[in-house]
Parts: C-alpha cells; sequence; structure tokens
DNA sequence: ACGTTACAGTGAATGGCATGCACAGTCAAG
DNA sequence: CTTGACTGTGCATGCCATTCACTGTAACGT
C-alpha cells in the first residue's frame, strides 16, 4: 500500500495523492485502505519512511567531507521522491528509519569537535528539504526573470543582483551547507 | 478580505482555512470571494503579504548583528502568525513586500565582504521558517521526550543526546544563525 | 429623467475529498 | 459444523473549491 502511493506521489505529486487513487491503483474500494491505516496523515508517514530509506555508510578523512556526504545522500533521495519536500512536517520524527540517519551523522561526526550532532542533523535535513522545495517549484514555474524592471526601479540596491542565477538548487544547497559548516 | 482571512488562520491555523469561513466572517457567500480573488492559492499569497508586512528598519555597527536583528524581525512576524510556516513556498517571491525585505537585507549588508546577498536572504529566510515551523509543531505535539529507551538501545550513539534539551526553538534559530554567519 | 452598463452578490450545482458504519464473504481454529 | 477473526464492500455524510447563470444596484452618459 506504501508503496502504491509513494508510486503516485512520484508521478504526480502528493496533492494528487488520494486514498481513492491509492485503492485504484491496488484494484480495491477507497474504504478498504482503513483497514490498514488510520489515517491520510500516517500514510504519509509510511510513505516517508519508505521513500527516504536507509542512511547509507559514509567514510571518509575529514568529517566536513563526511557531512557534505551524508547531505548529498539526503538530497539523493529528495530528489527521487521530489514530493518528499511537500509533507508538511510534524515535530520531533517517531519513523525509525529517521533515527538511524541521526545516527549515522553522529557517526560521520565521531573526531570532530565540540559539534552539538542532533542540532546540526536537524539543521541540515531542514536545508535539505528546503532546497528540494526550491528545486521543486523551479521546476514547476516558469524560470521567471523574477527581478523586473519595476522591482529593480523600486529597489535600487537590488539592482546588482538583478541577473544572479538561482537556477540550481544543488549549487544554493552546497553554498548553504559549506557556510554552516565553516561557521560551527 | 485578506484581513479576514488572517484573522481566521491566526486562530486556527491554515488546515481550518476555507473560503467558506472567511465568507461567513464577512457575512457573505463563498461564491461572493470570487469576485475578488482568483483562487485559494492566491489568497493565501495576500494573506502572506499582509502579515509579512513591511521590513524595519535595521540599525547598528556591525553588519553581522544587523543580519540578526533582520532575522529577529521577521522571526517575529513568524510568531506572530503561525500559519505563516505551513504556507507552502512557490518559488521565488511575486509579492512587493518580499523584494522589500531582500532590499533591507542588502542594506544591512552594506559594508560587508564579499557577501552574496540574495542568497544570504534565501537561506536567511529558510532558516526562519524552518525554525517556526519548529515551534508550531512543538506547540502542538506532546513535548515527548522523543528518544525512548528502545531507540537508544538501537542506537547507541543517540545515548548521549537522550536528555538534550529542543524545546526553544528560538535558541535552535540563533545557533543556526550564528554558524551560519560565522561561515560566511 | 431615462436607459445602459459595470459591478456586487446570490443560489444552485458539480465533482472531489476523507472518513464512519453496517454488512458480506472467506478462511482457519475449535 | 460452528464460531469468530479478518478482509473487503456499499452506502452515506459532510466539507471543500470552483463554475455558471442569474438578480439587484449604483453610477454615468444623454
Amino acid at each position: 500500500m506504501a508503496d502504491a502511493a509513494v508510486a503516485i506521489a512520484d508521478e504526480t505529486g502528493l496533492e494528487a495523492l488520494s486514498l481513492a487513487r491509492v485503492a485504484a491503483q491496488l484494484k480495491m474500494t477507497t474504504t478498504a485502505l482503513y483497514r490498514y491505516v488510520d489515517d491520510k496523515a500516517t500514510l504519509i508517514q509510511l510513505m516517508v519512511d519508505r521513500a527516504v530509506g536507509d542512511p547509507p555508510a559514509i567514510t571518509g578523512d575529514d568529517w566536513r567531507a563526511r557531512c557534505r556526504r551524508w547531505v548529498e545522500h539526503l538530497a539523493q533521495r529528495y530528489a527521487q521522491h521530489p514530493w518528499l519536500s511537500e509533507v508538511t512536517p510534524t515535530g520531533m520524527p517517531t519513523q525509525p528509519r529517521a533515527y538511524a540517519w541521526i545516527d549515522a551523522l553522529v557517526a560521520a561526526l565521531d573526531d570532530a569537535p565540540e559539534v552539538d550532532a542532533l542540532r546540526l542533523a536537524m539543521l541540515l535535513d531542514s536545508l535539505v528539504r528546503i532546497y528540494a522545495t526550491l528545486e521543486r517549484t523551479l521546476r514547476a514555474d516558469p524560470p521567471a526573470p523574477w527581478l523586473g524592471e519595476a522591482v529593480v526601479e523600486r529597489f535600487p540596491r537590488l539592482g546588482g543582483a538583478e541577473q544572479q542565477d538561482v537556477t540550481d538548487a544543488g549549487a544554493e544547497l552546497r553554498y548553504a551547507v559549506d557556510a554552516v559548516l565553516r561557521g560551527l
């Protein structure tokens, strides 16, 4: 059931995911799904758990590099399932896989000095989410020049950034992560 | 109309906001609202613009301190309207106020060396969003200890962080912003 | 003063959605 | 053979966004 739902979300996004469509995919009635799941929300939780999957094993000399690898892996999962960034986060993680990812980051921070792994995990995860959201919306919207003549006229200070490129969400993510890692 | 919608969202959250309720508040029929707004989505855009409001004037010696002030102000707006963090961002900003905030940050970065203001604005805004979301969900959920015995048993490395306090979203935000500003 | 036109709001209707409840088949254990 | 758990169905409810055809009303040009 979770797999069917993930397949639908992969194709049509989270907005278009309804229990009716999941049921159709499984050749069941909509209401039959309530035998297995209390709620649409819990189904989505299951989907997230499944789509994010298990954390990778990370090796490398530099702990910052290991952090970046961790981020890359997570970002890759988000890229495979763009709807992940549409899921509204609901507080602290309760799914087992989430703990596994945090654990993996803690392992990667083995020899890092004075780094608060839990906080960092939350921060990095959030950054991945954000730039995944950015990527998704960039894909959906026309890549509008976003700074028109009129705007620059009203806010002259923005003039310099006019032709700036914000089309590569991956690059933005790396920028943000690098800034954080340098600043720790 | 936007004000009525903001009032409802302030009280009951974004989930509970329906055009029917807005109409009731205004003593109109639901369908009458479509005279003024194409879509529920565009109504929400208007609401965001109104709720975020105009950026403050920021003064101070240190550009990092000015950045922090900018973040504090923005976070304050999110605190006043918690539903803001529930709004799914839709690509680059199109509302005039958004430009004004970016412009304000650019101004604050006047004498900062080699800082990409646009990128930084996006990053800081994202951070504010994230920790506003955290605060909202902390308020909604029971502040569960989130790391049970069973979890620590399966992931021994997480043991140290067991009793860690993640209840103060404001502190987390400052931690993240400080890390970023140091790392630029 | 009269007709026209833009505007503001209404009412009914459509199609989708999550979800609840009472029922029917099916299959295994006593 | 019977009972009971399990799996699935059908029907129904209430909420939602959105569309369309319609009515009143207020301003404006002649």
